[in-house]
DNA sequence: CTGAAAGCGCTAACAG
DNA sequence: CTGTTAGCGCTTTCAG
């Protein structure tokens, strides 16, 4: 069994030189159909395909970039990185380029560098350290930030349109009769966490309804510190007559309890989420959310680092994708 | 701004040959002390780091493997697939292997080969076609199984000890006063659901519990599919006591259906899962279920598949990972 | 222990 | 439109 067919096979079968076989795979056009048709024909006789090694090693392009997750012990399990993942992945799949996924922890740890693991380009997702953009900025490494956003730096960002979502939600809740509406926050990335605040400051402002100091909490990004804050929150008197949380585990937590104090979803307490996770149908009732389309997220982080790539000028510092509030039974 | 430096560079400053630069980077101890520092200090000064293109392309080997998610619909966003890719992602990233990710449907879709994509070596998660699997086969490509199983293939296969996890889970439900304990599967991985089910029967034959006919239902592998049949299953009269499910979903549908019937957990119905899927514990109450390491297959896998790839004799068919059932509120 | 030199498979001028 | 040829950066005999 003869080993895997190079170019120079197909040359000597098809009776052309190297070069025009090379171009009849780079760049058919430049080759005249008659010669074309013969090296395809060899090409598949041999069961040739081009060596991407030598190619990028050729062309010193590796086509190759990174997606990092930035956040605090996530992994490719944490759902909402994940779904942008898999929007890059798609959009990526369908290039010729590769994607190396990793997190900031890991990729510091291993002391990689975009030069050691021959990457082009990198996405970070969520709260990148400024020391991991800046290196890759120092080394020349066209940057993207998903879900995050750092003024001051022309990063291309690519963000959900939070502050629109958190309006569907109080207006939803505000039309539904709601007055007194709480909201539920958890310790995330800041620049989410501040989004979806002043999002729900200005929504309520702009119903007219107050907030009262008591009303706005915070915890920490678990189901237990999320239910704890809720019991709290649910034991004022009188009590909100909903909820609106800053994701849906926090959203889970709130359930959980109201659940253990009797309160009834969502005639005694209505509750909406936001990030429209897939365990919110999970939840009984299930959980209203903002729906964040993730997945265009990822397709949109890959369609500026390309351009950004390719030396474009003035890609937008801004990409920003629409939300929409999913109505379910819990509010 | 020079370009990066390569192997010529540090041979230049270092006063040595790019031989020994080389032996240096990927041999140390065949070099003399004296020299090998003299090479890194030049490779520090020059902030050189061997360029894996060229490395690839002179040893002919690319060091990259393949994970292919082999489940209808199923991405990076299945949990349980994600979890083994995180493991697998863990153990290579701390090697110098490089992970290519894709689904069995994109591979086809794309017209990916191994050969096109450089890989080396191939995890597939879940049942995949047996025209695939002869595929890479047919290329030399080795083959690792995780979670699935072909008989009379000499496949390696990585996975759960499904039958220990069920027993533990009849176990408990029979310990606790279950006579009368049903079970939903859902339409799954065959060798999973067949493990499961044969298991479940085999347990309840051990208790010497009787199943009923009735008691046994099948469903799609969503909640809406799993909250039907649960909602017929617990109209029977009189009614199964406890429900073993199949997975996680399935039995968050049981619970959606139970608190539709106004039935208390675990008072009325006990419930148990399997998966122990991260959203278990955002139940109210927290669902009883059959923990799998994932992560641990991940790993296992890689091992397999080195093993393979660097030619070992006798490489293990079958690698099992141990199973444990997280006894929680709802049974 | 170290150096010289011949590739690895492909591309990109440059000629024709 | 096609062929010649010189690399791309690194490894690896084979000598020394």
């Amino acid at each position: 069994m003869p080993s895997t067919p190079s170019i120079y096979d197909v040359s000597r079968l098809s009776g052309v030189s190297t070069a025009t076989v090379s171009r009849t795979f780079s760049c058919p056009s430049r080759v005249r159909e008659e010669t074309r048709r013969r090296v395809y024909e060899a090409a598949e006789l041999l069961n040739y395909s081009p060596n991407a090694i030598a190619r990028s090693m050729a062309i010193q392009r590796t086509n190759k970039i990174a997606y990092l997750i930035c956040k605090q012990g996530a992994t490719i399990l944490d759902e909402f990185y994940a779904s942008i993942c898999d929007g890059i992945l798609q959009t990526v799949n369908r290039t010729d380029y590769q994607l190396l996924m990793s997190t900031e922890e890991d990729w510091k740890l291993s002391g990689a560098t975009a030069q050691s693991k021959s990457i082009e380009g990198v996405i970070l997702g969520g709260k990148a350290q400024m020391s991991l953009i800046s290196e890759f900025r120092a080394q020349g490494i066209p940057v993207v930030l998903v879900n995050y956003f750092v003024p001051g730096m022309e990063l291309p960002s690519v963000v959900a349109d939070e502050a629109d979502g958190v309006y569907q939600a109080v207006e939803h809740l505000a039309s539904r009769g709601h007055e007194r509406i709480a909201m539920l926050a958890g310790r995330m990335n800041p620049y989410v966490l501040t989004e979806r605040y002043n999002a729900f400051v200005a929504a309520m402002k702009a119903r007219g309804l107050p907030i009262k100091q008591s009303d706005v909490k915070m915890c920490d990004l678990d189901v237990e510190s999320a239910t704890s804050a809720a019991l709290e929150l649910l034991s004022l008197t009188p009590r909100p007559t909903a909820v609106f949380c800053a994701n849906d585990v926090i959203a889970a937590g709130v359930c959980k309890a109201a659940r253990r104090l009797a309160l009834r979803l969502p005639e005694d307490l209505a509750v909406v989420g936001c990030d429209d996770a897939s365990f919110c149908v999970m939840l009984e009732p299930e959980l209203t959310s903002v729906h964040i389309d993730c997945r265009r997220m990822g397709e949109l982080c890959v369609e500026r680092l390309t351009e950004l790539m390719e030396g474009k000028e003035n890609v937008s510092e801004f990409t920003v994708v629409p939300t929409k509030l999913i109505v379910r039974r819990s509010s």
